[in-house]
DNA sequence: CTTGGCTATGCAACGAGTTGCATAGCAGGA
DNA sequence: TCCTGCTATGCAACTCGTTGCATAGCCAAG
């Protein structure tokens, strides 16, 4: 349910058509809420017929038309009243962790690549993230002072950044004890 | 499909009934993939029928048989297989982020409560698994020398050590940054 | 003595998310 | 010229995951 309430979100932040949205979740949103165009037009027509959003169609040329999506009154009460819900705190669910242990069943030097791998992805997300924070939040051409909206769209940047640290760093643990693990115990 | 994995992989460190694999998702192996006894009691089954499981029956007193399932050779080769597949790097879902930059279109202070309430679950999370360590690797109990799969199984745990700490300490910047945001800027 | 919780398994229905495919014209490079 | 990729939307089929419920006897606490 809850790429209905980051759906809203977004929506208030900037009214935009499917496709843009899908854009920004490949981007800012996507940074901690993924989706795929397909359930993104999914929901926004779900929530179009519930009332919550509005649609207004832009004519383009030679092209299907842009059906843009606005947030009516009781979508903002919605995501009002789900703000005042609680929430389950989640647990990760890394892919990555169980090969890890399962690495224990096969020969781990075939992980090693895996990992240098997935440590390369989360070193390029970092530097993508750092660049937008740069960009938006601590450079010289960001707006200051940022307003609330900014504020709070910075502090959970700042989360994706300290996640993709602890990742990478992890990452090289893990890299560390598989080469360990590999070369046959040098003390004995 | 990873949960078909997480169980190989804990049925491999040791055989045992869906509702031991359900107590297991809660503890070690659940800490990085959760997975409810609906879902595995499906998934066993599929498995089984699938020729990547042996069932024994384990007749009990006055309840119903214990199924133990263990993984045969098929089930070991699929293991093997998906370890040497690439998988997707995974980004975070992480649904209070997207609570907090919510929080710029409602009252931000009904938020602290709910981040407070979440900094506590990660705190106890924590504690939880650095008694586990203790317990299992780094204290006085401990074997020594710890064999691969234990070492592996420590490398997980420390990236969930890590995550929790990392957790944390974004969950007080948040914190710190709704209550700058929640008091009338005191510089102007 | 009754209520709730534990072991142990399972069905049914639903909602969330993924993958493959389709349309359709335009722009740019090999 | 052909192929790829972009804008822009959407259907269909599928898997994955959640929730509610059911059975059934045992044990401990109130």
């Amino acid at each position: 349910m809850a790429l209905e309430h980051a759906i809203l979100v977004s929506l208030l932040e900037k009214p935009g058509s499917g496709y843009e949205l899908a854009r920004r979740f490949e981007r800012s949103i996507g940074y901690f809420w993924t989706a795929t165009h397909q359930q993104i037009y999914r929901v926004l027509k779900r929530m179009e017929s519930d009332g919550l959003l509005a649609v207004r169609a832009l004519p383009q040329q030679s092209r299907p038309d842009k059906k843009e999506y606005s947030v009516v009154g009781p979508g903002r009460a919605a995501l009002s009243q789900w703000l005042h819900e609680p929430i389950e705190p989640e647990s990760i669910r890394h892919e990555l962790a169980v090969k890890i242990r399962g690495a224990a069943f096969d020969d781990p030097s075939v992980l090693i690549r895996e990992v240098e791998r997935h440590r390369q992805v989360h070193s390029d997300r970092l530097a993508h993230y750092l660049a937008g924070e740069l960009r938006d939040f601590t450079g010289p051409t960001a707006l200051t002072p940022l307003d609330a909206g900014q504020e709070l769209q910075h502090v959970v940047l700042r989360g994706g950044i300290a996640f993709e640290r602890m990742t990478i760093a992890w990452l090289d643990d893990v890299l560390e004890t598989l080469r360990r693990l590999g070369t046959p115990h040098p003390d004995s």
